[in-house]
DNA sequence: GTAACTGCAAAGTATTTGCAACAAG
DNA sequence: CTTGTTGCAAATACTTTGCAGTTAC
């Protein structure tokens, strides 16, 4: 199993906190950190059944949110529409363009940034999470097909 | 009337468009630019009730897509489950901080971020928009009421 | 055994849409 | 008068919740 580490930090979390170790649990880690990248509560459901496993949408949902929780998912929302779920991954800060119109996603890391903002964070007495720049803009596609907005003045 | 520079680019627009210009339309944009800061479509109902005009809400959302489209006005998900408008202020770019618990938002400026991240969305084929960057953290009040979360390694 | 968990279906929430009445041009 | 617009209420889409049956411990 290749998420021993993940694993282990969940488990003791459920520990702590009372909670049972399910198959459903365990299977939506493994499904979780399976790969990189974003993925909606959907699509994971998706996945898990693709994956053979029985599951229902609500289990996924309650048991996403206490990834997050155990602060071994984030939840973003960088679509208009649903949340994305993210394993974290250790050390590796990351931030994420996306696209307003059609919503594609990418990632970029930048420690230049990270520590100006860190120091702006604080001082508007926030406390930033290690990855959570979201750029919005338009990529190349949606950029080509849509008209000039208001003009910045003179 | 204190909007006169945006009302006639929206007239223009709607003009453009073949659209009408309708009170509600009009009664919209005032209330909009009546004050900074980001206001989601319910508090848009309600202070435009509040000054004594009948409008719906269906109109709200439809014209608030329409100020947007022209413009005029930003669309944010800043919070988590709802979408936050601002008029678009002419050559105040600025940025976000909101808090993932409660959803404060304050605002900043920092033209060495901007144009770091001119550079790296363009790496990726992106086209930023003005006002994009939000970062997401925990303010204050929220940070000292969480618990810690996933250790960042050793 | 008992309290937590799951699945289901129903409820919620924010937003969008269909349609008939209304109004701008 | 003609076509866009409004208001209403119903529909959506995603997410959350109540509850009875199930399962971890």
């Amino acid at each position: 199993m290749p998420v021993e580490y993940e694993r282990s930090i969940f488990l003791e979390a459920l520990r702590e906190r009372g909670m049972r170790v399910t198959s459903e649990r365990l299977v939506l880690l493994e499904e979780v950190f399976r790969q990189h990248g974003h993925l909606d509560a959907e699509q994971l459901l998706e996945r898990l059944r693709l994956h053979g496993h029985k599951i229902s949408r609500a289990t996924v949902y309650r048991n996403l949110d206490l990834l997050v929780e155990c602060g071994l998912v984030r939840k973003y929302r960088l679509g208009q529409d649903r949340f994305l779920f993210e394993h974290v991954h250790r050390g590796q800060a990351h931030n994420h363009i996306s696209c307003r119109e059609c919503g594609q996603v990418v990632e970029f890391v930048s420690p230049a940034i990270a520590s100006l903002l860190d120091e702006i964070c604080r001082a508007h007495g926030f406390e930033p999470d290690e990855n959570t720049v979201q750029v919005l803009g338009l990529c190349g596609i949606c950029a080509r097909s849509s008209r000039p907005r208001l003009a910045t003045a003179s």
